[in-house]
DNA sequence: TTGTATGCGTTATCAA
DNA sequence: TTGATAACGCATACAA
């Protein structure tokens, strides 16, 4: 392009207050650069996390995402869907509420990835934690620390696939590492409940069962069983062990007391990501596939101080 | 509409798998319903509960959001917002980095309204928190309950405005309530460095000075203080006094011990949102207005005990 | 009620 | 290199 040419256009530019339409761009080269993501909530940490590993990702590469939250309900979550195939965003990532999407017709010119949870119907990339087996670790670490003990059990609904295959995992664990038939004490609970309410319910099962360890199975049951440890003057790690998944505080403050599967929201979005783009640049793997990350143990110090 | 018509119309549609195309729409209609977005980053919990709030707020009103962080530096700031100027979004929300938006032509056409910072150029609606009288009334606070007494205080750079009024308004609340000039000491942090590293510094801070009392302008330092603290054998509370802004935990597990003022994100974004749709919808007031948020204050409890 | 034409702002194509 | 034209898919306006 020769600099008069160049000056010239320049020129015009400015004088005619020419502001390129991204819309118009959009529609004539079928491509939006905008991802669209979709997740349960923001209340949770690790939603935070995940999108903030996917927005960093995406950025990179000169896209935008427009984040749908689905307050943890079906229906809403379709209707993201809709919205966002509407729009004709250029991918969509979503962490599943429903179980079916075999309603929505979604074109297979946006991929999707999936983000922990499969879904009946189409069939999509996932990108997931391993649930179970880090659950077996977690119970074995408890058995080689403490040797028997009394065990007290925190857990969701099994409608929900997470908490099913944690809970499944550590009974599995149980039945391989408990010699003598210890009594164990399981307390399902909502995981949307109240922090107070949580707190409570821990509070009055620990007066009961007197456990000597609690296994949460998401954080925040995990907080709920320090609060209701604290509020009972149990030292944690020296009277009660407490060890669970998932990341508690942001400051860490307590989690050197406790053992943790801490999750890797960083390399979810990250392996989301690039699944999507792949996709998205058409350089297929021919299959959709399962990406199965290692959540990350890390063991609390035992001797119940706080180590910062 | 007549039964007929609709009928042959729904046939049309699905024989000829017709997709609204959402994209044309808005180029016609020049129209996206999608706001945009901009905040410094997700890492911190007052973000997230911003964006959470707004989230609500806008889909309640049929509108998605581009969520765009600026990751704390100017120019990805207006990279992102020339992008949602050029992908014609109804509205931007910006909680700003930089100072100046001089230079980034924002077509009238596109109402702004910015969170917590004034910008030199454009003269926009502005939704903030008050500083300088909630850091008033903290020091106040101390005095009330410590009388005379050693303070330390943790604060940012003061190129910050939050900082700048939040120290600010601390030392002029010394002057007022402190009788005898004791000794106050002042510890200037990073507040976006490791908390590992703000922890130290405090750390070394109260080892050298032993004061009575820390005043801390942000939840990071907040979590220092606290974590340091507990590092050194304290009582927080007994032995020590912490207080300062923000959220430090969203499980509430230390904030029981110290006083907080603590932010109001939910009424931040509804304001936000309010104000950019009256904007939207051309009802205006003629002049940007400033829309000043008092952050709630929230009194520990005195005896240095957790009561959950 | 139905059909036909036009414009939104790009980009791609083809011709000059 | 330049200019003219069509098409993306929808909405609107006008004519039949």
């Amino acid at each position: 392009v020769s600099d008069q040419i160049r000056e010239r256009v320049l020129l015009a530019i400015s004088l005619l207050n020419y502001k390129p339409n991204g819309i118009a761009r959009s529609l004539k080269n079928a491509k939006t650069n905008i991802i669209g993501l979709i997740l349960p909530d923001m209340e949770e940490i690790y939603s935070m996390q995940v999108m903030k590993s996917i927005e960093r990702m995406t950025s990179l590469k000169g896209y935008k995402i427009i984040f749908c939250s689905n307050h943890h309900d079906p229906k809403r979550e379709v209707t993201a869907l809709q919205w966002l195939i509407e729009k004709r965003v250029d991918g969509i990532i979503m962490f599943p509420t429903g179980r079916n999407l075999e309603d929505v017709e979604i074109p297979s010119s946006i991929p999707v990835v999936l983000l922990e949870r499969k879904v009946k119907g189409p069939n999509f990339d996932l990108v997931r934690h391993e649930h179970k087996n880090t659950a077996i670790q977690l119970v074995q670490n408890i058995y080689k620390k403490k040797g028997q003990c009394h065990l007290l059990f925190i857990h969701g609904s099994s409608a929900n696939q997470i908490e099913e295959e944690r809970l499944e995992g550590a009974l599995q664990a149980i039945d391989l590492y408990d010699q003598v038939n210890n009594k164990q004490y399981f307390l399902e609970l909502n995981s949307r409940s109240e922090i107070d309410q949580i707190t409570e319910m821990i509070y009055q099962s620990i007066l009961k069962n007197n456990p000597d360890v609690i296994f949460a199975t998401n954080p925040n049951f995990l907080a709920g069983a320090i609060r209701a440890a604290l509020k009972l003057g149990l030292r944690i790690s020296e009277d009660i062990e407490i060890t669970g998944f998932g990341e508690i505080d942001p400051f860490d403050i307590f989690r050197p007391l406790i053992t943790v599967a801490k999750e890797q929201p960083d390399e979810i979005g990250q392996i989301a990501v690039n699944v999507l783009f792949k996709k998205i640049n058409k350089q297929f793997q021919a299959t959709p596939q399962e990406y199965i990350i290692k959540p990350k143990i890390i063991v609390g110090n035992s001797n119940g101080k706080l180590v910062l």
